[in-house]
DNA sequence: GCTATATTTCAGTGAATACGGAAATTACAG
DNA sequence: CTGTAATTTCCGTATTCACTGAAATATAGC
């Protein structure tokens, strides 16, 4: 591993800043920014000489990143280190992401919804403006995650083909427009 | 402002947890929580009494979400105090959310990409991998943001009349499906 | 303009999180 | 089996962030 270069250190502090923005540790995803530009696996050391931070804390993020699903293991020929290596596909890697945010944030959140519909339903302590707004919110995040688990599985490419047809879409479906 | 139900305190706390995960103080998401399920506006004491928060906590938080637009000051008659309510159609106002969120994030994350890959281009030290995954990502944010600038028009309920359509989009998009 | 009330600002404190370094554990070569 | 390199765990420290309470400022009625 070669030191970085001005482009590369701007990428990766930004990734890492945008990381903490949307609650990622910012040296997991600075980590995660130096992997993906990589065109070879990393090993612990590599990233500790790159990034600048401890062989520790390399080593838990590490985990970390293994654990989002979007880093992986391996080995090079001669070496018994532990190398790493990023998802190279851009919208595989944020579709891996997205799937494990529905699962960790999204899916709890509408089970403690449906629970507070339920319990909303025989308990005269709650006003009706509370069930109406919790029956909404449950309802919103129905319909997304049931419409997000239909374009994940479009291929890459095919929100560009959707942005090109642009207003068809609307038609074919009967919407007004706004 | 009576005091909270135990749904109510369910919901509000989860909302809180919810938004630290995704870089929102915690006060701040159990503020709008309170604001979005209340049948009418409150002021700065109710939010402290019903939270038990300190009321310099409760201001700053009030103007954090006004910044974000989906909290706004109102009035009582009879009533000099500020009172606050929060968007009510949960639809618009994750529109709204994601509006900023993409002005605040994804916007200047786009100019550091553009510029990386500029300057990517005519530098020696920069290897031929971190240039064209730094294309790549571009692209993705390109695509992916023109694709939302579309969806975000969208009237309330066209994501349902979509999820139902299925797989006549892709269909239509001569997409080949996965 | 004065007073009471409401709101904001700000400095200090506390809590949560991130991080480093040493120690412990594991994996491997000889 | 032994020694060495690699990795992880753990605990103490540092940094960041959240929050409070008091002081300062603003607002509105009189």
């Amino acid at each position: 591993m070669t030191r970085l270069s001005p482009v590369q250190q701007k990428f990766i502090l930004h990734w890492g800043e945008m990381g903490t923005r949307w609650g990622i540790n910012r040296t997991v995803a600075q980590i995660h920014a130096l992997l993906y530009i990589s065109p070879k696996p990393l090993n612990a050391d590599d990233l500790v000489e790159a990034l600048g931070v401890a062989r520790s804390n390399v080593s838990t993020s590490l985990k970390e990143l293994q654990g989002w699903g979007i880093v992986k293991l391996t080995h090079v020929l001669g070496d018994k280190r532990d190398h790493f290596e990023s998802m190279k596909d851009v919208w595989e890697m944020f579709r891996v992401v997205l799937d494990e945010r529905k699962k960790r944030e999204i899916d709890p959140t509408l089970a403690v919804l449906r629970a507070c519909v339920v319990e909303a339903e025989n308990d005269k302590g709650t006003d009706a403006s509370t069930k109406q707004k919790l029956r909404e919110l449950t309802e919103f995040f129905e319909t997304t995650t049931a419409w997000y688990s239909q374009i994940r599985q479009w291929p890459t490419g095919a929100l560009t083909k959707f942005v090109k047809a642009g207003d068809k879409i609307r038609k074919l479906l009967g919407i007004s427009g706004s």
